[in-house]
DNA sequence: CTCTCTGCAAAACCTTTGCATGCAT
DNA sequence: ATGCATGCAAAGGTTTTGCAGAGAG
């Protein structure tokens, strides 16, 4: 997906912030990254299309991202800051530790966990964005990776 | 629970490293936290306990146990890092937004969503540590927290 | 006795901020 | 024309590293 299908820039338009060049690369950035991005990734892609951008204009572009909703952030598995293009619904992933796949997972397999927690627990829990790690159905094959 | 629970000495041994009083310290200051703890309350603790300890020994502390296992990282929900003691079974936990209150999470529950994963979609998540936030039944009540 | 760990200090690193100019509206 | 956004440069905070001496095994 790209950022044209979101409707970002009437996003910040409602805000009262503008629609700059630099802005549209930083999401651009965040974008081709296709799932979880990091700020190196950002910066790097971001460079790449316009070698005169500043590191503080990416650093302000994402806070103004997130602040929006139109990027969320993730804790990484080493404590690294990700972005991501936010989603109309709330989607989770799960990562391959082996591969770098980033897969959906289905929806309803969280939400029927979520459901549970509530019936057992009485604890509510707010799943925005879950993400969890392990092995693709690839890497699991004896095989190993993109055999 | 105190790190005296723990065979950690032996874990240390065993990797060819010392036994100092300054990591048991240390490692006093991420048990005391009780669940996750930040740097900066594992510095504070350490330095109430011995004022001359040193930043860059607990820094060089913590890398050390995350590296046995003695200790693991969780990201927080603002991407900070917090440090926990690694439980003999894999356990996850439930954060309260509102009072901060730290429940344990029916292992079956996690469980029971990574084999349905597994079975969905073929894909083996390694669940060592989850940690989901939201609303504690406590703080669900119409009267609010602690009432 | 040997080899690791510690404290100190400096360096490296990442992120934020101030300011004058540029640009979107 | 107005005022937010940018690039530059400098500051701020956090984490890492080099080194000589102290301490564990």
């Amino acid at each position: 997906m790209t950022h044209t299908t979101l409707n970002w820039e009437k996003t910040l338009a409602t805000a009262g912030k503008r629609v700059t060049r630099q802005r549209e690369i930083v999401l651009d950035a965040v974008c081709a990254g296709g799932g979880h991005t990091s700020i190196g990734d950002i910066v790097a892609r971001a460079k790449q299309v316009d070698a005169s951008i500043d590191l503080s204009t990416v650093y302000r572009a994402l806070k103004v991202f997130t602040e929006l909703g139109i990027v969320l952030t993730v804790p990484s598995g080493e404590g690294e800051q990700l972005y991501e293009i936010r989603h109309a619904t709330p989607h989770h992933h799960l990562v391959c530790k082996t591969c770098g796949a980033e897969l959906p997972l289905a929806t309803e397999i969280a939400d029927g966990m979520v459901k549970h927690i509530r019936e057992d627990q009485g604890f509510a829990v707010e799943l925005d964005h879950l993400v969890l790690w392990g092995t693709c159905s690839h890497c699991l094959a004896p095989e190993g990776p993109s055999a």
